[in-house]
DNA sequence: ATGTGTTCCTGTCCGC
DNA sequence: TGCGGACAGGAACACA
């Protein structure tokens, strides 16, 4: 991979799901899934004004990129969960880590008669059906837990079962947990980063996630907030809420 | 075909 | 302190 790097200029820097996608100009596309624990950063002198000497390598740093004005692109992951892969830019639809993806959630083909057919049918819990990237791509557990809380949807209901009236109403709410998340830097559990290196704040907003426990926070509502796991993940949920 | 459980790996935290 | 177990934001894969 380092000698179809070397030499090349990034076009554009792109998104798709949970993916980063920079465009080079050798016809090529670099991907880059963050995983659970990864993460990129800038050191030295990105404008190439003054002169910075680069950190150590620091522990489960993996990739190192340099460029030409001075600045340093580190990939470090713990877990190593994420991946790169470098592939071909007009053929990249193809790529097998893009090609079952569903729609962006917060673009237009992301609707409501999408999501009520993708439901149909199905007798998974919609829990896993909402974190299935090949229905909508690049939710993750917590902003499914939320969302189902503000929706009134029990993570345990089988999608199939649930009236397309509530289905439909669970479109614009993602939309909202995801854009609220978004304008809040997004969730800063341990590892989370903004790009500018600041934490996220969205972590002070959860109603469900990681609160098992405490009290629901819908008035009046006495209840606890339950942790069940599902397919290995952990749902968070009031059962007297959400139904 | 669909749906569920396991697996990859390291770090952290909690109870004993 | 030390040790074992549970758990962590993801997602491919094996298996029923």
């Amino acid at each position: 991979m380092a000698e179809r790097l070397t030499g090349a200029k990034v076009t554009a820097l792109r998104r798709r799901s949970k993916y980063i996608l920079a465009d080079l100009d050798t016809g090529e596309t670099l991907l880059i899934h963050l995983g659970m624990s990864g993460r990129m950063t800038v050191s030295g002198d990105p404008l190439g004004v003054f002169h910075h000497d680069h950190p150590m390598p620091a522990k489960h740093d993996h990739v190192v990129l340099d460029t030409d004005a001075g600045a340093r692109i580190t990939f470090n992951d713990a877990r190593r969960f994420g991946a790169m892969d470098l592939m071909d830019t007009v053929t990249q639809d193809d790529h097998w880590l893009l090609k079952g993806l569903g729609p962006e959630p917060l673009g237009n083909s992301f609707n409501e008669s999408h999501l009520i057919a993708a439901f149909a049918g199905k007798r998974s819990p919609v829990k896993s059906v909402l974190l299935d990237q090949r229905v909508v791509a690049g939710l993750g557990n917590i902003y499914v837990c939320e969302a189902l809380y503000r929706a009134g949807i029990s993570p345990l209901r089988h999608a199939g079962r649930i009236g397309p009236a509530r289905v439909a109403a669970l479109v614009p709410i993602i939309r909202d947990v995801l854009a609220e998340a978004i304008e809040a830097g997004g969730s800063s559990l341990r590892d989370h980063r903004q790009a500018n290196g600041e934490l996220g704040y969205f972590q002070h907003s959860f109603s469900v996630y990681g609160r098992e426990g405490q009290l629901c926070q819908t008035p009046d509502c006495e209840q606890k907030i339950r942790r069940k796991v599902q397919s290995g993940r952990s749902s968070f949920y009031c059962a007297a809420c959400q139904r």
